[in-house]
DNA sequence: TTCGCGCTTCCAGTAACTGGAAGGTCAAGC
DNA sequence: GCTTGACCTTCCAGTTACTGGAAGCGCGAA
């Protein structure tokens, strides 16, 4: 598979897809003409690639991630524990979406598209669900 | 408010607060010797950006954000096209870091922390939950 | 008054792309 | 067979969003 069909199913630019195997993240094979040839699992590679960044996870993150994804013969001792810190850190990125998601749902309820300017929720975005 | 107090509050680092005020997110007070002077307001604009920027919306997108919160005699109309628009955003990553969560909480509960080398969710990182 | 910590500006470096030039490949149409 | 245009290649430069470090001022405590 060619780099623009693996652009449009994983959703990276080309670009980027080639950025990727610059630092390693993914190994695409060579045809005789020098074009890259792409597999299923390096699709479903990048399409974790662009999930994974878009949430805000850096890439050093997503490698890791990725070696959940990889390594099964890794000691599943060690994928255990990365998974679970992992799993605490999209725990929370779920709890401020969710409180982002509330504040701005109410503040489109409130401010009714016409031009009443006052919007009581305002304190709401700076995040009082993170304050604990 | 010194720098210092309000990156501890807002958890950003003193450098990345001066860069966001070189940008224009922020502007605070200046006092006599020079020194910034932030406002509890400022705190709150900088706890936002905190959290907005670590789940993955660019800080063009931010500043977006932030004029929902400061600019109360914005047309309403505006605001409410801009948030609902975000909302859509926020919907989609909820979904998708549910759906990351799932996956990972799986792979923790399957692979028992011994060595067996099996882990047979492994699919399901590369995110069937956005191939609808 | 001097030590140390916190503040200032400025400039350079890094991470993660992104755009553009210069050129090779390939299927389609004349 | 040749050309056109879309797609591929590498390489190098630019952008975004910080991040680190140097050089220097401010200020409360010993």
């Amino acid at each position: 598979m060619n780099i623009g069909a693996v652009s449009e199913k994983s959703g990276l630019p080309a670009k980027t897809i080639r950025y990727y195997e610059d630092i390693g993240l993914i190994r695409p094979d060579r045809r005789e003409n020098g074009y890259r040839d792409y597999s299923m699992e390096d699709v479903h590679r990048l399409r974790f690639l662009q999930r994974s960044r878009s949430l805000g996870f850096s890439v050093e993150e997503c490698r890791q991630l990725l070696s959940l994804y990889g390594d099964r013969g890794r000691e599943s001792m060690e994928v255990k524990a990365i998974a679970s810190g992992k799993l605490q850190e999209i725990e929370r990125k779920i709890t401020e979406l969710q409180g982002l998601r509330d504040t701005l749902k109410h503040l489109v309820a409130n401010c009714h598209g016409d031009s009443r300017p006052e919007c009581p929720i305002i304190d709401g975005l700076s995040g009082e669900t993170s304050v604990h």
